[in-house]
RNA sequence: GCGUCGGUACUCAAGUGGUCAACGAGGGGAGACUGUAAAUCUCCUGACUUCGGUCUUCGAAAGUUCGAAUCUUUCCCGGCGCA
């Protein structure tokens, strides 16, 4: 069952480390998240994203509504059992993807932003080239598929049952992931509606759960004769359903009085756990964070939504953020990139083409201990996809172990300085 | 030998009198990527540049023309056909 456990807290900060335990296993924290937006971590097997230091997987529930639907998942299993994945997983609301298809739909708006980036300086929503996918309203929101063009209306409802349907350990309320661009008056009224939603997705998630838990009842009476109906070794086709945790998401932009407001909002609502959603000027995470974490409860796990950079990972994890999960280093990794302790390379550089030494001398990765960075090149100069394959094992095991490195020092009282040395030569 | 078609930048390949330093693709060089519209996207790729331009290029040479990668002649090279 769903529980947070601290084992160990940051002097002087808001950083801890602890442990998630979930019926599909533990999460020890803080934990980086590997994105699984299709039920893959792309490029990889589950076993090789294991193996990689992965302890748990977020899959995304819009993309999986859409393809290849959620009914159909919930019939395999859920999608941890429908992509072999053997441990605790996670879903997206589709939040995100109400800003990714909405205001940001065409723009170069992101997840982060400078606040230098013209985009930032822009206040209309409706700069983009294109028409975006994503329109919103104060009841839900509507999708035009990027796939097929039909229309889709998501709400709150809708997004906790779709989750309920992919059947993760840990799923999100629905939101609205907004721009840093958008005006202050607009930020306020998306946060107004964040906050209906999450009471909304509280509501209908303890309204599955209770069903859930009455239909496990009866079936429990009818389990015994049903049961010699299946065949050697097959599961029951429509298993109960194990319990999941319901995090609410705290938006509100980069002002100090609304992430403010936000916390102390969606922290008084009986979620399990929280996460802190927006896209960010790079300069105003750290004070968001900071502020929304001194408001939550200390007691429920915290989780960063989509970010996952190093440096954005230590300034997380001393602000008392457990969970994080990027899809930074997958798909930097599929497009050449990968991560060293002196930053970040790019195997298609010229550079590479005759370096007979893997990325990193010292590293005991897959990737590593066994390839060149010469094959790397030539694996990505020649578009072989076993290419992305290593290098995205290499920087799963970068990622994972830094941030399991930063637990343990939380653990032996040496964050700070690992924390200093490492920034020192990464960002070099 | 005769006829015919062709020879364009690293490669392939458009262009067939001025808007051509020359479309496009590949290759090459570099950059970006943060709850995945992403094995993707962007920029550069003749030389020099005070970034406004200047210079040298389209097999070679000579012409026609105000102006030629584009027309003419000869030569060189290649494909095909006929001897």
């Amino acid at each position: 069952m769903f529980k947070f456990e601290i084992h160990k807290k940051l002097e002087g900060a808001l950083g801890r480390a602890g442990i998630i335990n979930t019926p599909h296993g533990d999460i020890l924290t803080p934990a980086f998240v590997t994105v699984a937006t299709k039920a893959s971590t792309k490029a990889l097997t589950p076993e090789q994203t294991r193996d990689a230091g992965v302890q748990v997987v977020l899959a995304n529930t819009y993309h999986l509504y859409l393809q290849p639907g959620d009914e159909l998942i919930k019939n395999a299993g859920g999608f941890a059992k429908f992509m072999n994945w053997q441990g605790p997983t996670m879903t997206d609301s589709g939040g995100f993807q109400v800003f990714s298809l909405g205001v940001a739909y065409g723009k170069e708006i992101s997840k982060v932003t400078t606040i230098t980036d013209p985009n930032f300086l822009i206040p209309e929503r409706s700069i983009g080239t294109e028409a975006p996918l994503a329109k919103i309203g104060n009841d839900g929101v509507s999708f035009k598929s990027h796939l097929d063009g039909s229309l889709h209306y998501i709400t709150p409802e809708k997004s906790i049952e779709i989750q309920h349907n992919l059947g993760a350990d840990i799923i999100f309320a629905f939101d609205e992931c907004t721009s840093p661009t958008e005006t202050d008056r607009y930020q306020s009224e998306a946060l107004d509606r964040t906050h209906a939603w999450a009471k909304r997705s509280l509501e209908k998630h303890k309204e599955l759960e209770k069903q859930k838990a009455e239909a496990e009842n009866s079936q429990n009476l009818a389990a015994l004769p049903s049961l010699r109906g299946l065949r050697h070794g097959q599961d029951f086709p429509n298993s109960p359903r194990l319990p999941q945790a319901l995090f609410g998401i705290v938006q509100g932009g980069r002002s100090e009085e609304l992430r403010k407001k936000s916390a102390e909002i969606i922290g008084a609502m009986d979620f399990d756990g929280y996460g802190i959603g927006g896209s960010f000027a790079k300069e105003d995470m750290e004070t968001a964070v900071k502020w929304v974490n001194e408001i939550l409860p200390e007691e429920k796990p915290r989780h960063l939504l989509g970010i996952g950079e190093p440096e954005d990972l230590f300034m997380g994890v001393e602000n008392g953020v457990d969970l994080f999960d990027c899809v930074g280093p997958t798909r930097i990794a599929r497009n050449g990139t990968v991560f060293t302790k002196n930053g970040k390379i790019n195997l298609m550089n010229a550079k590479f083409v005759n370096l007979f030494e893997p990325i990193e001398k010292d590293c005991i990765c897959y990737t590593c201990t066994n390839y060149t960075s010469a094959y790397l090149s030539h694996l990505f100069r020649a578009k072989e996809m076993q290419g992305a394959t290593l290098a995205t094992i290499h920087n799963l095991y970068f990622i994972t172990k830094l941030v399991a490195d930063m637990r343990a020092s939380i653990l032996n009282d040496t964050f700070q300085e690992f924390k200093e040395t490492f920034l020192k030569n990464y960002l070099s």
